[in-house]
DNA sequence: ATGATAACAGTTTTT
DNA sequence: CTGTTATCAT
């Protein structure tokens, strides 16, 4: 009990305390969201004597829900059952493991990542953007539209198409048992929404619920918790409206902001004591966010003393602005400061090119969190697809990835024959190509590659009678079989491509050696929801984007492309208040000391544009003005100066360099940095 | 079947 | 200026 209280202030111990009925908890940034979870679970299991197999935590990422779990189990007694704690995917997934089979379909589904749902798409409609197409699907399922609605509702000729192509994927994912993404949450509400006992022995089974950033939730995921609280209402949702930076993608802020009306009978909690930043940021952060109109309102207070100003840069091009954060970059390197306490933020990854050139000229290391995904790369992707076929040869789908990697003669022409015979014939291709004769195949493909499909066929079978054995050697027999880090040398990358092949091995010997049960079936599942935890701890700055920064904090950090046009970024369906929560989230991931920069001019998209400064800035209460009464110096933009070597000059330029401001200073044509110090006002 | 060139579009991203 | 995709010779 101490040790779950202890180390709470007030509004977190009612936070946790407050165990029946909804609870909305609105946690600022920085306050301590994860610690108050974990202490309320902790507290439902160890001192209200709740089971642990009575409650259900649920995050979006598994990387919140890893830490979690180390946190909340480090303040349970450790002869408590491990309670469940995922991501709302993984529940989805393990919900429909054990329901599935009451819509007609079988618990050895697969699930299939978005480049696998692109690929189907693409081939069944080759005319729209698939993006758009698949994008639309999404947005059908995630607000529980079926295709034969979205067909009846769409008025425009692409949507009734669109809808037909929605109505011909499901059909697909099917006929060849896939599951996609979006299935994982909408098969489970279709379940509990059909099924009423279903519905109410889940509900009765998870008797306390709680939800990690709420303000990132759809209609689909307020529905379905609708469904599981159906019995008991014991609903505890964590989340802040002031980060709520992915409408873009379907969250619904109105779910955290109208949570007492979802739920009626609330009790809201706000946690407003903020343990990360000093005052100065938060005063920063808070005068920028109040600007917003559609939130709750909360004004985080520091529970650290003192803290320097918020610095404002200003350069002229982007080549001048890199250089200038990585000189600052190096300074704080130099006076001891560790790497991983810096990071530098932008709006959008185009602007870490310039970015980059410039720390690479500082000789300043970096780590670009974000970019392409482990498994999501093309090599891991193609093993993925190897091992899916050795589970189940009658996956298409799979098989035309990989059954021309080696090279083994086949074209698109000749595996469209191969496909469109083996669907008369009523067989997988796999079926096909094993049970035709050689006389037959060679009809359809060059004589060549006959053989290479036969080794190909047997290959796989042998793996797949291996795959039933211990699962230890299995990854050695494979790459004995298909020499695939082989096929890889002379490729660009070689050496990258063939060290993420080994880094997949390692991670299959990993998981199999702590998961000896496990299925290469279970293991696939698996990492097709995980995603990359390879971004750790290094000797190196990092560089991300505000989006990927959430839910992280550094000591020093630097926000670049503060112009009107990059943040906020305005495009249509570009919404200011979101673009003002991005700037509230990259603020307030800085703990000691932040950097606002802006430029001029910056080049992108192959022109080069003219920019003025963000209005955030001024917003933030940064203005030049806003400065001068921090401080008792009263410099500004246009102010006539005298430097006892240079002579006389017109500011044009403040900004912050440490305790001092700096100014930029245009002495009759030649422009250079000078601490106010230095000069004297005339 | 495969490699080379032209045309094109171009926020943010997790599962 | 990039990276990706469609089309065209070989």
């Amino acid at each position: 009990m101490d040790k779950i209280f202890d180390a709470l202030n007030d509004a977190q111990k009612s936070a946790v305390e407050q165990i029946d009925g909804p609870v909305l908890i609105l946690a600022g940034a920085g306050s301590g969201k994860t610690k108050t979870i974990t202490s309320r679970l902790a507290y439902l299991l160890d001192v209200v004597g709740v089971p642990a197999s009575q409650t259900l935590t649920l995050t979006f990422t598994n990387k919140a829900a890893k830490e979690m779990r180390e946190r909340a189990m480090s303040l349970i007694s450790n002869n408590t059952y491990p309670p469940l704690l995922c991501t709302f995917h993984k529940f989805g997934l393990l919900f429909l493991k054990s329901n599935i089979h009451l819509m007609g379909r079988s618990n050895t589904f697969v699930v299939i990542d978005t480049d696998d749902k692109k690929k189907i798409l693409k081939k069944i409609n080759s005319d729209l953007p698939t993006a758009l197409v698949a994008s639309e699907i999404s947005r059908y399922k995630n607000s529980l539209i079926e295709p034969d609605e979205a067909y009846r509702q769409a008025e425009l000729t692409n949507y009734k198409h669109i809808a037909k192509i929605y109505e011909e994927y499901q059909a697909y994912l099917a006929s060849n048992n896939l599951v996609d993404f979006d299935d994982l949450l909408c098969l489970t509400f279709k379940l509990l929404n059909e099924n009423d006992d279903l519905c109410r022995n889940t509900s009765e089974r998870y008797r306390y619920i709680m939800i990690d950033e709420y303000q990132d939730t759809n209609e689909l995921q307020l529905q379905l918790l609708q469904k599981l609280c159906s019995t008991h209402n014991n609903l505890c949702v964590v989340g802040d409206d002031d980060q709520s930076i992915y409408g873009w993608r379907g969250a619904h802020v109105r779910n955290i902001l109208e949570f007492d009306q979802d739920f009626t009978g609330t009790t809201v909690v706000k946690l407003e004591h903020n343990y990360r930043s000093t005052q100065p940021i938060l005063t920063v952060a808070n005068a920028l966010i109040e600007h917003n109109r559609t939130r709750h309102g909360k004004t985080l207070i520091a529970t650290k003393a003192g803290g320097d100003a918020v610095a404002v840069f200003n350069t002229h091009d982007e080549t001048e602005e890199a250089k200038k954060v990585a000189t600052e970059i190096r300074k704080l390197l130099d006076s001891g400061v560790r790497a991983s306490e810096i990071a530098v933020l932008y709006r959008i990854n185009a602007l870490s090119r310039s970015l980059e050139e410039g720390l690479n000229r500082a000789g300043v290391g970096y780590r670009l969190v974000g970019g392409l995904r482990f498994y999501d790369r093309a090599e891991i992707k193609d093993l993925i697809s190897y091992l899916r076929v050795i589970i189940n040869v009658h996956d298409n789908f799979s098989l035309k990835r990989i059954i021309n990697k080696p090279k083994r003669g086949l074209g698109k022409a000749a595996l469209d024959k191969l496909e469109l015979n083996s669907m008369d014939a009523g067989l997988s291709m796999f079926e096909y190509i094993t049970t035709s004769t050689d006389a037959t195949l060679e009809t359809l493909v060059r004589k060549k590659s006959v053989g290479e499909l036969r080794l190909f066929a047997r290959e796989i079978l042998d793996l797949q009678a291996r795959s039933n054995e211990a699962l230890y050697n299995f990854i050695d027999f494979f790459e004995d079989a298909f020499r695939i880090k082989e096929t890889l040398k002379g490729l660009p990358d070689e050496a990258e491509k063939i060290a993420n092949v080994d880094e997949f091995y390692g991670l299959f010997r990993d998981y199999i050696t702590q998961n000896p049960d496990m299925s290469l079936a279970e293991f696939l599942n698996d990492i097709t929801l995980q995603s990359d935890q390879d971004q750790v701890e290094g000797e190196s700055i990092y560089i991300m984007s505000i989006h990927a920064s959430k839910g992280l904090e550094f000591e020093h950090l630097f926000v670049i492309g503060m112009e009107e046009g990059f943040l906020p970024l305005i495009g249509d369906g570009s919404d200011l208040e979101e673009e003002r929560r991005l700037g509230y989230v990259a603020i307030t991931r800085a703990k000691i000391h932040l950097t606002l920069s802006s430029v001029n001019s910056r080049f992108y998209k192959g022109r080069r544009t003219e920019l003025s400064k963000s209005r955030f800035i001024n917003e933030a209460g940064l203005c030049e003005g806003s400065l001068r009464l921090e401080k008792n110096t009263s410099y500004k933009k246009g102010d006539l100066v005298r430097h006892k070597i240079f002579g006389p000059g017109r500011v044009e330029g403040v900004s912050k360099s440490g305790r001092e401001f700096k100014l930029l200073i245009n002495f009759g044509g030649s422009k250079r940095d000078i601490l106010a110090s230095f000069v004297e006002k005339l």
